[in-house]
DNA sequence: CGATTAACTCAACTTACTTGAGCTTTAATG
DNA sequence: CATTAAAGCTCAAGTAAGTTGAGTTAATCG
């Protein structure tokens, strides 16, 4: 969710520089190792500005030298590459009985993770269980506080009054506060807020399957299921950051329309198993009737396909992604048996000749997508430039 | 379509010049009549920094003075407003059988449309009718030609060789050029390309129902169905220029999945007319045959009217706009039957309360929409800052 | 009518980028 | 092996465009 004010910002020298900064990062992060000559033909700013903005980031600490690469004649380039412990990232997800968070240094390395319950879902409960894992995470992980960047804090969506609220997947309304200004009182650093399924897709790109992809979707399984969008870099938010339902939308479902999250969901597996008179708590539940092959669970995945068939189709034809990841709150035994069964139309934009990756991949990023996804909105804004400034 | 390899540009003086002034020039397109200390406050530029681009903007005859306007105590501030005749913008839509062109102001209003027939399909046909059609509409509307900032140019979707091709609704594929190089070299202008419903959308935006919205979409009846989506002021292009092909989405339709626009589009209006013996030509034999009740078309709007909810229903739980605007190649009488019978989902994020817009909208800029989108998009680029520049 | 407020201009100042000269390091060339 | 070319890089001067602060003008308020 971000503020709907956003306005588009004038350049001054100042702000200028913080805009190099940040290309200059975002390129020696998605090189790797890059030294300041390629910065400077890549970015079209002269070597002697690059030159000083790495000499700026040297002080900080937050890039080191990387050896030099013979590259043909001429004197060979210094290489500079991010140095991990030069930044770290919170993140917390707030779910409805509990509260994770972790840390990431500056390369996407998951320095710590903590968890705690939660007693109540107000907001004074809430803000004081996220301030003490906060704390916790970092001082467990013995993270610099001074490095820390801000943190991501991750809530189910939809934000807002809307006509899906009640439908027990969002937590509770912030209708009469902004909940990143909220957390960024609380915490005591910068704060984004987005919904699961967005942080999910950003955390594939800091550190999964989607690093150097700029347009691709996620479809996350939280309790429900969620799309988090990424187009040229960017998350897709929506007018009011609810961009992404795609659990409610209707789906063909052995002849009648459903919602999709109604068959493809962490809560339909439950409940289809549930009605089975098997319960499951957590993902080894799942994993192990999906070995012993529990009839139940078989056809839920069955029950499963048609409709993430055509979520998948919706996706491609609507997003052009250039791929679409599958991943959250679901076992990997279980997503990849969904992905080897959906079946991709062949009237889809997304089938085309000579493409780099696959249509659908996994998650790389397991069942902490989402919180690790919080921390990786933290770095993904330091990566990348924008000039806007919110009012 | 937009080039693939977009980077991230630095900025320099120059470069912060050059967005400064789209930024005054934005502000000043979407207040109307403003004076500079109220541009400064918006844009985080000081007063004197306005002053000046505001003052090369008036040596460029892209502004002019609009009175004061007394607010309070205090000296009133001196507005400006846009000079209608300080740029044009050309717009080309390139369709199978025919090619058109129109000119805009700087303020959107059409100053000449001109149409040619296309006798061929090949590329050197093309580009020279669309050159001829380009250096007549200018002409005949005595557009100074210094004064033309750029050319869109509108081809119908996909781009590329994808699942869709044989669809008969692509026109040709461009594969080994860009297009947008290609038309610029011949045009001599600056051009941008885009598909058919993308540049609809834009249209709305620059002289239609979405002026003053950032995130909304757009249902575009071309001869099939296409989607463009408007998000932050951008449009949503997809990894491959291919985003919003939603008539090819499997939608259901009395019990089965079909292609949306095997119902809903213009083809499938004709067909349906023509299995019934009528043949119609243009929107005003079905704008008559609407008039007269005809049963067939009246069974067509029944038909349409289940897979068109179906994808409002997923366009807004996807894309969370702020309004769908339904436009295109169909007579308004036809589209404010289908904005009437849609049955717009309680379960959508787009119900909410304290809406500034209503859920559907029609598109105002009529049959020409996406000719009109050709141009908007030209001016949509010369309001909109952009720190990024093309390898 | 004087005080206050806001818009605006002028001139000095500052930031950060660019440019050009020159040095260093490597590979290719004769 | 010496020479030349090519590429990376630094230093110092130059420049574009922004900010700042003082001062002017033109309104409203009391």
């Amino acid at each position: 969710m971000r503020s709907r004010t956003d306005i588009v910002a004038g350049a001054n020298a100042e702000r200028a520089r913080s805009h190099n900064r940040q290309v200059v990062l975002g390129r020696i992060r998605s090189a790797g190792r890059i030294g300041r000559a390629e910065i400077a033909r890549g970015s079209g700013l002269s070597i002697q500005a690059v030159s000083n903005i790495i000499a700026d980031l040297r002080a900080e600490e937050l890039i080191v030298e990387s050896g030099r690469r013979a590259a043909g004649r001429g004197q060979p380039p210094v290489q500079y590459a991010l140095r991990p412990a030069g930044g770290f990232a919170l993140g917390v997800e707030i779910r409805p009985d509990a509260v994770f968070a972790v840390v990431l240094d500056l390369c996407g390395a998951t320095m710590g993770a903590e968890r705690a319950r939660l007693p109540a879902t107000d907001r004074a409960t809430i803000t004081r269980s996220v301030v003490d894992l906060c704390d916790r995470v970092l001082t467990v992980s013995e993270t610099p506080r001074d490095r820390v960047l801000g943190a991501g804090v991750v809530m189910p969506g939809p934000f807002g009054p809307t006509g899906l609220a009640g439908s027990g997947s969002e937590l509770l309304t912030w209708d009469d506060i902004a909940p990143a200004d909220w957390f960024s009182a609380a915490i005591g650093l910068p704060v984004v807020v987005e919904n699961d399924a967005n942080a999910a897709a950003m955390a594939e790109r800091i550190a999964g399957v989607a690093q150097g992809l700029d347009s691709y979707a996620f479809l996350y399984f939280g309790s429900g299921l969620g799309l988090g969008s990424v187009q040229e870099g960017r998350l897709v938010a929506g007018a009011h950051g609810n961009a992404g339902e795609i659990g409610h939308i209707p789906v063909p479902a052995g002849g009648k329309m459903v919602p999709l999250e109604s068959r493809v969901s962490r809560l339909s597996v439950q409940r289809a198993l549930q009605a089975a008179g098997i319960t499951v708590t957590d993902g080894e539940d799942i994993t192990r009737a999906y070995a012993a092959g529990t009839p139940a669970l078989m056809a839920w995945l069955d029950a499963a396909v048609e409709p993430l068939s055509a979520a998948v189709a919706i996706v491609e034809n609507l997003f052009d992604p250039q791929t679409v990841i599958l991943g959250g709150a679901m076992p990997n035994a279980i997503l990849d048996h969904l992905m080897g069964s959906v079946r991709l139309t062949t009237r889809s934009v997304s089938e085309r000749a000579g493409r780099a990756h696959p249509r659908l991949m996994r998650g790389a990023s397991g069942r902490m997508t989402a919180t690790l996804g919080a921390a990786a909105l933290v770095l993904n804004q330091a990566f990348t430039p924008q000039i806007v400034v919110q009012t």
